[in-house]
RNA sequence: GGUCGGGUGGCCGAGCGGUUAGGCAGUGGUCUGCAAAACCAUCUACAGCGGUUCAAAUCCGCUCCCGACCUCCA
């Protein structure tokens, strides 16, 4: 197998193959949620996208520290709600303190993203918990000369980093086109520019949440937190940083101008972006009013869906398209994506169990084994296609189902389909998280032997050409979400997704 | 307006110079007491118009649509 992994880079636009800085180690951090309100499906895909490069990384042998940070400290607001922090306002809202909306968020973030069975990152820091970091910075850009303070409040001096530097070199943006672009938003007045942005903002009378600072009491700026936050925990100079490619700009290009601002060096070797998830083709955002809450596709609970879905079918769903394309969703999509996700699993299921008369291994059975594994390897390898290791796990579905089949030619000795049953779990279940948690495993074993008990009544009656009796288990079990299937050497079951 | 990215068969989606993508749906079979599942076979494509090339969904140009960012956002 000789192809290697590439990402593509979004800051030189191109794929390249991947490099730690630091091998096997590799540090890699995301922006995480703001933990105000509940997570929706584009939280899920960034999420599920990142869940993924971990995952491959740790395959391929790699020792990753995933950093994903909470977003604690609230951000600014325009129009109506201009100065007003956003925990604050949802808490005065709902007469909490911030930080116990933070943590009701914050745990739901959690167990949905648990659900989508996403590994928990290795450290997910706070915002809030990192306010001294925040201001140790922003000094430092002060002592730098690219900051300024003006009424409480501190400011990055975009036009002055950019003498000496390259502003927009993320994200393909002229600092002539911006100026000439830019709005004129409240409180501009304190800038000097208006491409300026604020690394401390000093708090309004109401705003309750706010600290101490050598400038104002006051909370940290929208693009501070990320920066000191990855180099705390990975160092100035770390190997991936992932995100929306909604944060491309300004947030992600702010996060180099700080970096190299206050440590001098390039923060970032590879940046991945993740695509939006789109409804009737617009993005799905906020501030649209077409998103879909997670736990709305969990319960059915939407006017826009026709049913409720399986985590773990939107994970199938949503890793059936490259994380780089924009994924268009619908019910239609969705219930496809749960029958194939649904046939993936049971393959694998019935591949575990199934016993058929080994052959001695042959060398065509040997091609197809290698074929499929280096499929496997070049799909996720290729920026992480995984539509086609999907597809690829698809045909290894098709060849197990099909071993069942008198006339199949190409059946393997005991050890070959071990190494495919190997092959299929190392990709479906460890690399992209598709295997689904057997829970409680003293209820399954009970389970497993009363199904057995009503089987050996249903082919009793069968054999007693009962069918009414047989179709009556079948029924009931059916409406219970339990599918019995007949098969040629007794009947088989399962739980519906 | 500026800067990017798209338009693939009934639906979703890979591919980005020569090979069946794949899934779901449809059709015809096999199997089955019936069903389900599974397997086999099969049908719909590359927005339009030009150009480059032995060869274009894939490269270039134009046209028409659509989206993203520039503002909190995954």
């Amino acid at each position: 197998m000789s192809s290697k992994l590439h990402f593509y880079n979004t800051i030189s636009r191109k794929k390249e193959e991947f490099i730690p800085a630091n091998p096997p180690f590799v540090g890699m951090y995301v922006c995480g949620p703001t933990v105000y309100g509940d997570a929706h499906l584009g939280h899920a895909r960034s999420a599920i996208t990142f869940d993924i490069v971990f995952r491959y990384l740790k395959h391929l042998g790699y020792k990753v520290r995933y950093v994903r940070n909470i977003t604690d400290v609230g951000h600014l607001e325009n129009d109506a709600d201009y100065g007003e922090d956003k925990i604050a306002k949802k808490a005065r809202l709902e007469q909490l303190e911030p930080m116990e909306v933070v943590q009701y968020y914050k745990d739901r973030y959690h167990r949905e993203m648990d659900a989508l069975n996403n590994n928990r990152p290795s450290i997910e820091p706070q915002a809030s918990g990192h306010i001294i970091e925040q201001i140790a910075m922003t000094e430092k850009l002060l002592e730098n000369g690219f900051a300024y303070v003006s009424e409480g409040s501190v400011y990055f001096d975009v036009e002055k980093y950019a003498a000496s530097h390259h502003y927009g070199k993320l994200s393909g943006r002229k600092i002539e086109d911006l100026q000439s672009n830019s709005r004129d938003l409240d409180g501009q007045s304190e800038k000097r520019s208006p491409l300026d942005f604020a690394l401390w903002k000093k708090a309004s009378p109401e705003h309750i949440m706010r600290w101490p600072s050598p400038w104002s009491d006051g909370f940290p700026g929208w693009h501070i937190e990320c920066s000191v936050m990855s180099s705390k925990y990975l160092g100035n100079s770390f190997d991936i940083h992932g995100g929306g490619l909604d944060l491309l700009f300004p947030h992600h290009e702010c996060e180099i101008a700080q970096s190299v601002g206050a440590n001098g060096e390039e923060p970032v070797r590879y940046w991945l972006h993740n695509n939006m998830i789109t409804l009737n083709g617009q993005k799905m955002a906020k501030s649209l009013g077409n998103t879909i809450m997670l736990h709305e596709f969990f319960s059915g609970d939407n006017e826009l869906l026709d049913q409720s879905y399986d985590p773990l079918t939107i994970r199938f769903f949503i890793l059936q398209a490259h994380y780089r394309s924009t994924l268009d969703f619908g019910n239609e999509p969705l219930q496809a994506a749960q029958k194939g996700y649904s046939k993936l699993k049971t393959a694998l299921a019935s591949a575990r169990s199934l016993s058929i008369e080994w052959k001695p291994e042959s060398d065509e059975v040997t091609a197809l084994i290698n074929k499929w594994s280096d499929e496997c390897a070049a799909a996720m390898n290729d920026d992480m296609n995984t539509a086609l290791t999907i597809a690829t796990l698809f045909d290894m579905a098709s060849y197990i189902n099909g071993l069942k089949n008198v006339q199949e030619k190409r059946i393997p000795s005991k050890a070959q389909f071990e190494e495919i049953i190997n092959i299929f779990a190392a990709y479906f279940e460890d690399v992209l998280g598709l295997g689904s948690e057997s829970t409680g495993s003293q209820n399954v074993e009970v389970l497993d032997d009363v199904m057995d008990v009503l089987l050996e009544l249903r082919t009793t009656a069968k054999e007693n050409k009962d069918y009414g009796t047989a179709d009556a288990i079948r029924d009931k079990l059916k409406a219970i979400g339990v599918t019995i299937m007949d098969g040629k050497d007794g009947a088989d079951w399962q739980v519906d997704a």
